[in-house]
DNA sequence: AACAATCTCGACACCCTGTCGAAACGCGAT
DNA sequence: ATCGCGTTTCGACAGGGTGTCGAGATTGTT
């Protein structure tokens, strides 16, 4: 298994080698285009020679660029999971002051960046099965949600708001992955779905049922 | 898009042309090999070569038992549907006579279907993104499993023991979608899971403060 | 103008899919 | 036994996708 990524790791190294001049315009005409072709079709039918000829070069030109397509979805990955930690930051302060309304607000923060980026999402849960770097990445954007679940469920509960009961990263695994197959169903209309207008209330109900017991958790 | 099925939708001709002679073994060598090496690598990377040498035969004369590689996975997931809806059976009889066992057995009994054909259920979260018939099959499973969930949850409500609340249906697709996540996350080791053997009750937790805003629901 | 780094692409090797037609096989009827 | 006819097999081909190489064009610097 040959690795995409820079040795460092580096997300501004996914793409092309090391220096650059004016090719950039080029790079990110790649990923416009790849975004572009995602809402059409299903990533996989997307060839390399799509994305070349969309954005205006040969298929072995695209070869300076990236790497691979897998290297295109997992750039744009990138910029999801930037966006996805910055929404989660500060979305768990002051949870006590109206719980209902904080973990609306978490729902929703989740629901809008999987919404804003729902191509990207959509390509990388379909890339996900058949490539371990999108798989990795996707983990590390949960992980992070999970995680910040799981402390906020335990400070509920140590201020008494929310009876104890399942281990809070269970809790907070179970409920963040129906986020996850939730909206995924809904955005890709694929299967038994909740109505998008309701997603959020839907979602928001389970999760204070299961972390109270109750859909009014007492505030301060 | 043409369709893999043949005309009438009739799973047991999905795979060769009718009239049949020796070559069912064949049939049958190309199906185990299939199941064999979705044990040891993602679906995609399987060719019709892999699935055809396993079976002691030549590529072309694959195409003689079945139309595409798509064919045979749809081929063992029609035997997956047809467990999955006979292991709901009877599940939701008697749901006031000890609702935390009958819940119970409801999820279990899911989690057996999902942990028995674990390699086809996981193959086929990857060839459904790709797949328009691989998402159309299991999302009838799905649905399946959302009636009967529904119907239980409006049995509940209506005897007293389950509060009003989000509509029932929307509540089923919910819980039912968080049960497949965190199934394939567990079977697959893919991102933040919960252990292996706690995932049954984790679960059933979380469905029994849903429908019940609690984990001890009353019986009759 | 000359050099080097950046950028581009024609041509190639390789792998996979799906199809065709010819040939081999199995078996009942003559 | 052998003829005939469906069943089964496969060599060979066409088409399309990936990734690589090396030669050439472009651009900025000196």
């Amino acid at each position: 298994m040959t690795t995409v990524r820079a040795a460092a790791g580096n997300a501004t190294t996914r793409g092309r080698r090391a220096g650059r001049r004016s090719g950039d315009q080029r790079e990110l005409a790649i990923l416009a285009t790849a975004e572009r072709l995602m809402t059409e079709r299903p990533f996989a039918e997307i060839s390399i020679d799509d994305l070349a000829r969309g954005a205006g070069i040969s298929r072995p030109a695209f070869y300076f660029y990236f790497p691979s397509k897998d290297a295109v979805l997992l750039t744009l990955l990138d910029r999801v999971t930037a966006e996805a930690d910055a929404a989660a930051g500060d979305a768990f302060d002051r949870m006590a002051d109206d719980p209902r309304s904080r973990w609306g607000d978490l729902i929703g923060r989740f629901h809008d960046t999987f919404r804003a980026h729902k191509a990207v999402v959509l390509a990388c849960a379909q890339a996900r099965g058949a490539n371990a770097e999108v798989r990795e990445l996707w983990s590390a954007v949960l992980e992070h949600w999970v995680r910040c679940t799981q402390a906020a469920i335990e400070a509920e509960r140590r201020r008494g708001a929310a009876p104890d009961g399942l281990p809070a990263r269970d809790l907070a695994i179970a409920l963040n992955s129906m986020n996850e197959r939730v909206m995924y169903a809904t955005f890709a209309s694929d299967g038994p779905a909740v109505a998008a207008p309701d997603v959020v209330d839907v979602l928001l109900d389970v999760w204070l049922a299961a972390i109270y017991r109750s859909t009014t958790p007492p505030s301060v």
